[in-house]
DNA sequence: CCCCTCACCTGATCGC
DNA sequence: TGCGATCAGGTGAGGG
């Protein structure tokens, strides 16, 4: 469900209400909500009670909160389905709540926290922080262990836009492949990526060698464009499972100009949007200002 | 290393 | 009404 700007806009959100604040008490309500957890929820409940949380960071969809005084962060993947949510202290469980936590923030007071993950593609765990590989020197730039493979995102001050484009360029396979691979590029998923070539006219399939300079680069402006719109309208809610942490709904949904259009008028020709299947899900495109060739 | 397929899940919707 | 097929915003293991 969430790419980069649901998860930003997520981080963006909990930032006030966690950092600073110290964990009450935690409930496991589902355990494969911990699967990135490498020991059983016991360990976590344990490890997790009396942390005093940082200031939460994210990379690509990763988010994380590091604990203060602590080499390790609570991390978290929202997957395809899953939510957090900042609710009063006494609030019932969500439908879909796994993992609820209660926290008390010097100024706010006591709040709770609902991991919900109707997919359970999800989940939280406790992981050790260490150095990024791209930024050794630095400690604020330190990430979870299990988010090291993953690239930095183009909104990312330090993204190295050369050295994505040159990788980009020097793969085999087709450029949509390779906007969802996350150890190139974070933070697009399926319908940024689809926007985003349909804005840059660039057919998914395109082998990604096959790409122009020029092609490769307008993908990357248009890639960031729409990435950047998206956050700015709090991201793509096309029903409850995207929300923002307060329950609100993102307004990019109206804004879509390929994904989830097929058979609309493309915006830019008339000609219908062509859906496709592709990785098990699809793409979404218009065939005439998309060309293969 | 690069590339690809598949498993992991629940629930809404659609056609018969 | 029931029931199977299909679809949904992602990732990582494990093969070639």
């Amino acid at each position: 469900m969430p790419e980069l700007p649901e998860v930003e806009v997520v981080r963006a959100g909990l930032a006030p209400a966690v950092t600073g604040a110290v964990v009450v008490d935690v409930a496991v309500l589902d355990e494969r909500s911990l699967r990135r957890h490498g020991a059983p929820a016991a360990d976590f409940v344990g490890r997790m009670r009396g942390a005093r949380l940082a200031a939460p960071r994210r990379r690509g969809k990763f988010l994380w909160i590091p604990v203060q005084e602590r080499d390790e962060a609570l991390l978290t993947h929202l997957g395809m389905s899953g939510q957090v949510l900042l609710r009063a202290p006494d609030a019932p469980d969500e439908r879909h709540t796994r993992i609820r936590i209660d926290v008390e923030h010097p100024e706010h007071g006591p709040l709770r926290l609902h991991f919900a993950d109707q997919r359970i593609f999800g989940s939280m765990c406790l992981d050790p922080l260490v150095r990024a590989l791209d930024a050794p020197e630095d400690p604020d730039e330190e990430i979870p262990t299990q988010v090291a493979h993953i690239a930095r995102d183009p909104l990312d001050a330090r993204f190295d836009d050369a050295r994505f484009l040159a990788a980009l360029r020097g793969r085999r396979s087709g450029v949509k492949r390779s906007l969802l691979d996350q150890t190139l590029v974070s933070g697009i998923g399926n319908i940024y990526a689809d926007e985003a070539l349909w804005a840059a006219r660039v057919h998914g399939e395109t082998p990604a060698e096959a790409l122009s300079r020029p092609a490769a680069a307008r993908l990357l402006a248009e890639v960031r464009a729409v990435l950047r719109r998206a956050l700015e309208e709090g991201g793509t809610s096309f029903d409850a499972q995207y929300l923002h942490v307060n329950g609100e709904a993102g307004y990019f949904a109206h804004s879509l100009n390929a994904y989830g259009r097929q058979d609309l008028p493309c915006p830019r020709c008339g000609t219908p949007i062509r859906r496709a299947a592709f990785m098990n899900r699809s793409s979404h495109f218009c065939s005439r200002c998309q060309r293969l060739r």
